[in-house]
DNA sequence: AAGAACACCAACCGCTATGGA
DNA sequence: CTCCATAGCGGTTGGTGTTCT
């Protein structure tokens, strides 16, 4: 028998994606979550292959996606997993959550590697070429035990995962540097809509397609009161955006006057901090963003103070670097037990 | 000012592994 | 067991913006 193949090819379009497209494509996911991606483009409407819109949603509209220069640390991290793992992108991007393993890769073709040839080159007398040189010397031996070794640990680590899921909370001092596992919050894709509308707008300031009631309002001043959740309860004449579809599923993304306070200044929308406090403050009442159709709120599974008590967004700052901080002092030590220590990339800089 | 060269990055291509029919 | 859709991955391409001449 075997199943229908996954796209003709015919009608399928190519090229940069529209944020109209975007915007169906997150209101869709949001709906009934990722997976089944060959649904999407028939149940969309989206003329684009289910790969195109899978792919799509990993690298830029997945929410928790961080975008722009990548810090000295993040660069000394890619550095020291490539020189571990070698060109496993994927593998890599476990460890950096909020970059994309194309992120990586291209951050790495584009800027690391000529920094790292440079520095040989400036270098070539130390024996500090380190390890890219010493690594490549014997690359066919050390790189296949560094991934074995990395492997093992995987493998380790989700067998230990599996015998004691009530441990799932690894502890603090383990010495073990893990891949960072991303929560997934579909409702900040909002966010990575909004920041590319605004360089879409930025670039391309016609106006958008989208079906408004209120002529005067642009693409940009839409996404900035945008709200999320409101659904179909929402009143229409708020200027639903229109996203028509053969299935016709309600978009998700409606304009609400209520939030525009925290939002109208266009410096202030859509950063991090306020899309998450957008969003659990629109939690209680999220007729459409539920379990029931595939929506997944991870993040629930934390614990409810910042659900029960909102915080500023300064707060939420602290308390997010807190959280994150332990995490990147472990992966600093990423090369204990693997036959490398962070010093070994340290000394590039 | 104009065009060439370069840099960047989103998207695509092609391959492999996996799992369902 | 075989076939095929799907997901995931790494390599590559092409469009666009920026810098250089």
């Amino acid at each position: 028998m075997g199943r229908p193949p996954c796209c003709d090819k015919i009608g399928v379009k190519k090229g940069p994606w529209t944020p109209e497209e975007d915007i169906i494509l997150v209101s869709y996911i949001q709906q009934h979550g990722p997976g089944n991606w060959r649904a999407v483009p028939s149940n969309t409407g989206l003329l684009r292959c289910s790969k195109s819109c899978r792919l799509r949603w990993t690298n830029y509209l997945r929410p928790g996606i961080k975008r722009g220069n990548f810090t000295e640390h993040e660069e000394k991290m890619i550095i020291h997993l490539q020189a571990l793992l070698g060109n496993r992108w994927a593998a890599i991007a476990s460890y950096l959550p909020q970059r994309t393993d194309n992120d990586i890769k291209n951050y790495w073709n584009t800027h690391l590697r000529k920094k790292l040839k440079k520095l040989q080159g400036n270098d070539e007398n130390s024996n500090q070429e380190g390890i890219r040189s010493s690594s490549q010397s014997n690359v066919s031996k050390g790189q296949w035990e560094r991934r074995l070794q990395t492997d093992i640990h995987m493998a380790k680590k989700a067998l230990c995962e599996a015998l004691s899921l009530d441990k799932s909370d690894s502890p603090p001092n383990n010495p073990i540097p893990q891949p960072v596992q991303s929560s997934c919050t579909y409702a900040s894709s909002a966010e990575n809509i909004s920041r590319l509308l605004q360089n879409w707008m930025k670039n391309s300031p016609k106006s958008s397609q989208f079906s408004q009631s209120n002529s005067e309002c642009t693409t940009q001043s839409s996404f900035n009161n945008l709200s999320i959740g409101q659904g179909s309860s929402s009143s229409p004449s708020e200027g639903t955006i229109s996203a028509t579809t053969p299935e016709g599923f309600d978009p998700l993304f409606s304009f609400n006057s209520s939030n525009t306070d925290m939002l109208a200044d266009e410096s202030n929308a859509f950063t991090p901090e306020n899309a998450r406090i957008f969003q659990v403050e629109s939690k209680p009442d999220l007729p459409n963003l539920n379990a029931e159709n595939g929506f997944l709120f991870q993040e629930e599974s934390k614990p409810s103070l910042e659900s029960e008590v909102p915080l500023t967004l300064l707060e939420k700052w602290l308390f997010d670097d807190a959280i994150n901080a332990p995490a990147q002092e472990n992966l600093m030590g990423l090369g204990i037990g693997m036959g490398m220590t962070l010093g070994d990339a340290s000394d590039l800089f």
